[in-house]
DNA sequence: AGCACGCCGACT
DNA sequence: GTCGGCGTGCTC
């Protein structure tokens, strides 16, 4: 009898695939396991099974499986059905699921390597240049790998060239699999049982005499074991005996010392023991108590309390009840805001039983969590990460606290899955019967919609902890700042002023700037001409401190000019101003006192963002400039006075949620100021102090920005009212672009008539040279996603089959807000 | 996505 | 004349 499997493969290709296994195998094998295969002439992915059968495909023969790579399920069945519902909501193939999904160290690929082939001899002669030189390299070195290959011919196709090598015997190839995940072994040691009696350990000394540092380590060896009662490692030993990894070894090959390996997890939490969680005030309480009413009949509960009012006292009660009742807890956080204050927080109440889980985590790491996850351990009972926890194996889980919910970063952009992280929360949920708590201070303006529909439960916190008061907000014109000359650089005398008092205070000072490097425009004052990116539409931001012209969309960088490319006159201005010149203006008008920055350009690096965040805790920076990096999750007790440059470039972005994001983004960052009982100051600076939003933001006026905007969304179409689906079309070829998106457009305006918008250019038409254009589907409520998405596919289809726009790249996003 | 196959311009 | 560029099509 003959038995086959289907499998998910990790490529964007919309079906599964069907190989061939024998009995054993067939019955072996559980879904959710991996195996690995070939796929195509030479590759091996590793695949997931999905499915046992006895259905031999009908048009062409399965190809059998190389092996089986899991003892047992490493995927469960409700992550598989997870992953079906995100294929098909988010328009992409199960494949990209599962690259997006598996730590990358469960997905393995085989690489080609190289090897000589010594059952023949060659004659050097016959062999070409760079033929030779690959030959010659293999008498060095055993094996080359592709991209060794490349380095040392120098070029990028070596393809052909391995062909040829192969064909003249010179080499061979072959396809390496390697498995990523390496556990951890820790080395320990015992002594020989040949020793364990008194007798033979009293030899054993005697003859160690003339081995005075060994001995000294027995003894130490004793020691430890008399004292712990554990087994003893390698390293603890070495230290308190003071010796030396030579001296362990000479005894382990004496065979006195018998060296052993135990496995452990890399992400150990020493645990100091966890400290009580904080009694809540009376509205935490009652914050509190209303959630958990809510959650009897609602699945999701919204938690909209205003900047430090103490959210996180209230979850860390949510979370106990879970605890105390076995279940697992998920908590979703922008990535972002993961670095910092608020792991150590949890830390201390949880201790042990908390797991991290974000990007930064190596590969190891990752696989660690999984397991943990997935065995349902307690060290593993709540996990706090970034929106890919999503897709870790839960059996169990009773609560998801979604942080920061209005955070546009929980919606992954680039490469598919484009998935939201919050609204797949809520399905993962439901497999599990579980509850959803969604919090913020500036809650978006679909979950408060969903509250007030009564989808979500809705409560409101707006008393900050301590009943701290919230910051007094101001606006400041610019326009007549400039009139009056009342500015020195980008700073009007309000904004000086209030920063001479605050620091006078030693208060600390935030600026917020939502743009980096120096000037994000270089003119000439000649001619007018500004360099650009020549890979983008866009022009070349300066940046100061490498004196370096650079592209923010594709990494492009070229020295600062000294003239004018087109009319070589040497004088050239800046356009514009970013977090850079800031700081440099500060430095200039605050020569006693520490400007520090925070932005992509100073937070490199594995710690640079906790560097920043360590030395403005502790009062080595007095005023920190810095972009939206400022806004999440930050509690600085010291902070009294926030100030924001330039409202108008966060309001003037082409976007429809610009002035809810706004809003939000200035609510954010003004939460920053007076968390203690000194009432935090907040300043913004524009040219336009009557714009609708910033009256709002300066009175803290949720409701009145919520209900303006749902007007605007409601009048113009766009969501919650509407759904809305971007396809984008890409391609090198500005005019197959247009025609490809053009035609696309069309057929789509068959079927959905007014409610497709465009094609249109974005406002960065060019990026890493390649065009996009935009359509927009609008689906209004009574329409059906699902058939709408059939007719999308449909067009797709045809769309593939006309030559004219092969090449032309489609990318459908779902919900691209 | 990767990779092989197949067709046209810049070099020996 | 080849080498190597990339457009095209397929993968169980």
């Amino acid at each position: 009898m003959q038995y086959y499997i289907d499998v998910i493969l990790p490529i964007p290709l919309h079906k599964e695939f069907t190989y061939s296994v024998n009995e054993n195998e067939a019955h072996f094998l559980k879904p959710g396991m991996r195996v690995a295969v070939q796929f195509g002439k030479s590759k091996v992915y590793s695949a997931l099974v999905t499915n046992i059968h006895q259905t031999a495909p009908q048009v062409y023969e399965a190809k059998e499986i190389e092996h089986i790579l899991d003892e047992v399920p490493i995927v469960t069945n409700d992550q598989l059905q997870l992953w079906s519902w995100i294929s098909e909501y988010y328009m992409c193939s199960k494949g990209e699921v599962m690259r997006a999904a598996l730590p990358s160290a469960f997905l393995l690929e085989s690489e080609t390597i190289i090897l000589r082939n010594d059952s023949h001899t060659i004659d050097e002669q016959e062999l070409k240049d760079d033929e030779f030189l690959l030959y010659e390299a293999l008498q060095h070195q055993s094996l080359l790998r592709i991209q060794e290959v490349m380095d040392i011919v120098g070029k990028k196709s070596v393809l052909p060239l391995i062909k040829r090598l192969i064909e003249k015997n010179v080499i061979t190839v072959q396809e390496e699999i390697y498995e990523q995940y390496k556990p951890k072994l820790v080395r320990y040691v015992k002594l020989q049982i040949a020793y364990s009696t008194e007798e033979a350990l009293q030899d054993l000394l005697d003859s160690l005499t003339r081995a005075p540092k060994q001995k000294e380590v027995l003894m130490h060896l004793f020691m430890l074991q008399a004292k712990t009662n554990k087994a003893i490692k390698v390293a603890d030993l070495i230290k308190v005996a003071n010796s030396s990894a030579n001296i362990i070894k000479a005894l382990v090959d004496k065979g006195i010392l018998e060296e052993y390996h135990k496995q452990t997890d890399r992400v150990e939490y020493t645990s100091n023991l966890s400290v009580a969680s904080k009694e809540l005030n009376s509205f935490q309480e009652q914050a509190l108590e209303q959630i958990q009413k809510h959650l009897l009949e609602k699945d999701v509960c919204l938690f909209h309390g205003v900047t430090s009012s103490g959210k996180t006292e209230v979850y860390v009660k949510l979370i106990e009840e879970q605890i105390a009742k076995g279940k697992q807890v998920l908590y979703l956080l922008p990535e972002i805001a993961l670095t910092t204050q608020l792991i150590s927080r949890l830390q201390e109440y949880f201790g042990e039983k908390l797991t991290v889980y974000h990007s930064k985590y190596s590969v190891n790491e990752r696989v660690e969590a999984w397991n943990n996850v997935k065995e349902s351990k307690a060290k593993a009972q709540i996990v706090i990460g970034a929106r890919s926890s999503i897709f870790l194996p839960f059996s169990n889980l009773g609560l998801i606290i979604i942080d920061e919910e209005h955070e546009s970063s929980f919606k992954q952009y680039d490469p598919a899955p484009r998935y939201h992280a919050r609204d797949t929360a809520i399905v993962l949920s439901k497999l599990f019967k579980g509850k959803v708590v969604l919090g913020s201070a500036t809650p978006s303006l679909e979950s408060y919609y969903n509250a007030n529909q009564k989808k979500y439960g809705l409560v409101t916190l707006n008393r900050r902890y301590g009943n701290v008061l919230m910051p007094d907000i101001n606006l400041v014109d610019l326009k007549t700042k400039y009139k009056r000359k009342e500015m020195k650089g980008h700073f009007s005398d309000t904004l000086l002023t209030a920063i001479e008092e605050a620091l006078k205070e030693d208060e600390q000072v935030i600026l917020f700037q939502n743009r980096r490097g120096y000037s994000p425009v270089v003119e000439c004052n000649t001619c007018g001409h500004s360099p650009q990116c020549p890979n983008c539409d866009v022009s070349l931001t300066y940046h100061n401190y490498r004196n370096q012209l650079r592209c923010h969309y594709c990494g492009y960088h070229i020295a600062m000019l000294q003239k004018c490319l087109a009319c070589d006159s040497p004088e050239l201005t800046t356009k514009g101003f970013g977090t850079e010149q800031i700081e440099n203006e500060l430095k200039e008008l605050f020569p006693e006192h520490h400007i520090g920055r925070m932005d992509q350009d100073t937070t490199r690096g594995k710690h640079g963002y906790e560097k920043i965040i360590t030395k403005f805790e502790n009062g080595e920076i007095d005023i920190l400039v810095g972009t939206q990096m400022l806004t999440k999750g930050l509690d600085f007790r010291n902070v009294t006075l926030v100030g924001i440059m330039n409202a108008d470039n966060l309001l003037n972005f082409p976007d429809f949620r610009a002035h809810e994001r706004s809003f939000q983004l200035m609510q954010q960052v003004a939460g920053r100021a007076g968390r203690t009982s000194k009432r935090g100051k907040v300043l913004i600076q524009t040219y336009n102090p009557f714009h609708q939003i910033l009256q709002q933001v300066s009175i803290n006026d949720f409701e009145g920005m919520y209900k303006d905007q749902m007007e605007e969304r409601y009048q113009y179409k766009y969501p919650p009212f509407y759904r809305i689906i971007k396809i984008t079309g890409r391609h090198k070829d500005y005019n197959r672009v247009n025609e490809a998106t053009a035609w696309f457009a069309k057929s789509l305006r068959m079927s959905f008539k007014e409610h497709v918008l465009g094609p249109e250019f974005p406002p960065i038409s060019r990026i890493r040279n390649q065009y996009n254009k935009n359509i927009l589907v609008k689906i209004p409520a009574g329409q059906s996603l699902k058939k709408t998405k059939e007719v999308i596919k449909k067009i797709e289809n045809s769309f593939k089959s006309v030559k004219e726009f092969s090449g032309v790249r489609i990318i459908i996003n779902v919900d691209n807000y």
